[in-house]
Formats: structure tokens, sequence, C-alpha cells
DNA sequence: CTTAACCTTCCAGCCGCCTGTAAGGTCAAG
DNA sequence: CTTGACCTTACAGGCGGCTGGAAGGTTAAG
């Protein structure tokens, strides 16, 4: 049985139900299928289709592009030129991003490595956090959340 | 001469003279020198350093993320062991956006490829654009914005 | 000496993206 | 037949990240 209600939809997905109706509500989702009582109920193309959302939103895009997206993929007709040189221009700023990131991960192994190397050239009973002791330890929590990197939906917890 | 006013520093970085203001005010940068007359001044080290929040930005880090990788930067210290094991876990996290990216790279790609094949195999006369034609021509515009791929500042001028 | 382009502070408001809450209906277990 | 977990709608509120506007000071050009 393929039919799923929300809440499970929501757990495979690892969106909230309230997003999950939020997302129809912004026609990044179609309506859904109702039981008789009214409640929604998903099929496993809906769980491709947020998986997708998912890495989409993680990639950076906003919720208007993801749509735009999604349409076009639907689309069965021959998109026209002007859509094509939308897709090419987009190809390219994949690439921009992707060198981009690159370069920060460069960056942040750097950073790592000099930091080991640091931390290794201290005598054992030095070995007390700098940012720790000066009071940013409010910071170190904050930091924590770095763990998430934009995986929305727990960010909320964030100030909690 | 080395000083600029917000404006210059705001035409080389790309950001808005607010927004910088708005950094500054939220610790992203640090209060800069003033001019007799209260003027802000910067030097070169601010528009890298603006240039770097561009780039963490893009690559979907909060402005809380940012300012706690440029303390992190600033530190002299030896940052403690529970520091290092963030930037390690941020590391991976990167790795895990790079893969994501490159396979979204690839399902693009071939959206694009199809896309053209459609496109050529279709009688001269009916390179009508499918997506324009059929009342969506008002998403046309927001799909413009994909050009702009997230970057902020010109976001705003989308639905104007 | 005026004009226009800059700069200042302060505070309100907006957009994107949810999230909480109220008020209620459904369903399976005990 | 009640309890509790699930579902429904509707609408308000919140957070991140700006952005606009008022009210005013400064500077360079004409």
């Amino acid at each position: 049985m393929p039919k799923m209600k929300i809440g499970e939809l929501a757990q495979r997905t690892g969106f909230s139900t309230k997003t999950i109706r939020y997302y129809e509500q912004v026609g990044l989702l179609a309506a859904p299928a109702r039981s008789d009582s009214g409640y929604r109920l998903y099929g496993p193309e809906d769980v491709e289709r947020l998986e997708f959302v998912d890495k989409a939103k993680r990639l950076g895009f906003s919720l208007d592009d993801i749509r735009d997206v999604l349409l076009l993929h639907e689309q069965q007709e021959a998109p026209c030129v002007h859509v094509l040189a939308l897709l090419e221009q987009k190809l390219k700023q994949v690439d921009g991003v992707l060198k981009d990131l690159r370069s920060f991960r460069r960056g942040l192994a750097e950073l790592h490595d000099e930091a080991t190397q640091r931390l290794e050239q201290m005598p054992e009973g030095a070995r007390v956090c700098g940012i720790i002791e000066q009071g940013v330890h409010a910071k170190g929590e904050a930091a924590l959340a770095w763990l998430e990197f934009r995986r929305p939906g727990k960010r909320a917890q964030r100030r909690a």
C-alpha cells in the first residue's frame, strides 16, 4: 500500500507536517489525494519530490526557484529557446559555485592544518582553549550549530 | 590613499551601504575608523573581509556562522580541541555539499540535453514556447531571477 | 552660496520561510 | 466509549536578513 498520511511523509523526508502543508500552499507540492475523512494521502513520488526540494534548498535555491525548476521538469512540451538559455546560465552558475566551494574547502582545510600544528607545538599543560577561556563560551554553542549546515527545520532550535 | 568611505566600499564589494552598516551592527565587521566628520573609513582589509562574507553567504552559511568563522580566524591563540573537532565536522559537511552539488549539476546538464534534443526534433514552425504560451509568462520573469542565483542585494528587485 | 551627492543615526517595515496556536474531526487501542 | 495520537483549517507570530524613510550633517562642483 503506497499511500501514506502526512506524518509518515514528514518522517521519511525530514520536513515537518507544517512545512509540507505550507509547501503545498505555495505550490511546491501538488494538492494530494484525500482519504474519506479528508486526510492527505501521499505516494512515493512525493517523497522523491521533497527530497529534490531538500537538495535544492541546501544548494541555496529559494522556494520560488525550486518551484520554477519543478514546473519546467513537468512540462512535457519542448521548452522554448529562452528557457533553454536560462538552463545554460544556471549551469554556469552552478559551476561557479562549485569552484567557490572547492576553494572554500581548501581554505577550511588549511585552517584546520594550521590549528592542528599550533596545538601540537604547545606544552602539555597549556592546552587550554583560547576561545573558550575568554568568555566566548556562548559562541561555542552557536558554533555547534555549524553541524547543521543549513539543514532546515532544525535551525529554529538554535536560539532556544 | 587606502582609506575609503562606505560608498566606495559598497561599490567594490557589491553590498549596499545599508547592508555594510548592518553588518557592523551585528558584528560581522569591526567598527571602522572615522573621519573628523564622523564618516566611516575603510581599508583594503575590509574589502577582503566582505568578499569572504559574500562567498560564505553564497555557500549557504548564516551570518551567525560567518561571524563565528571570522572570530576563529582572528583568534591568535591555539584553538582548543573542541573547536578543532568542529572544523573537522565542517569539512565533512562541505564535502557532502560538494557531492550534492556535483550530482545536481549532472541532473541539470541532463535536463538541458534532453531539452535541446526535444527542441531539435520539432518542425521549424512549431518552435513556440510551451511554457511561455500557456500563461506562465509571469513565471518567465521570475525565472530570470535565476540568473542571480542567490546573489544577495539584488533579489529585492525581483518582485518590483 | 547653493545644489547635489554623499554621509550620519534611528526606527519601522518587509520578504522568505516557516512555526505556534486555537478549535476541531478521525481512528485504533484498551 | 474514552483516551491519545493523529489529522484538518485558519490565522497570527517570529526569526534572519535586510531595506526604506525621516531628519539632519559634510563636502566638492558650479
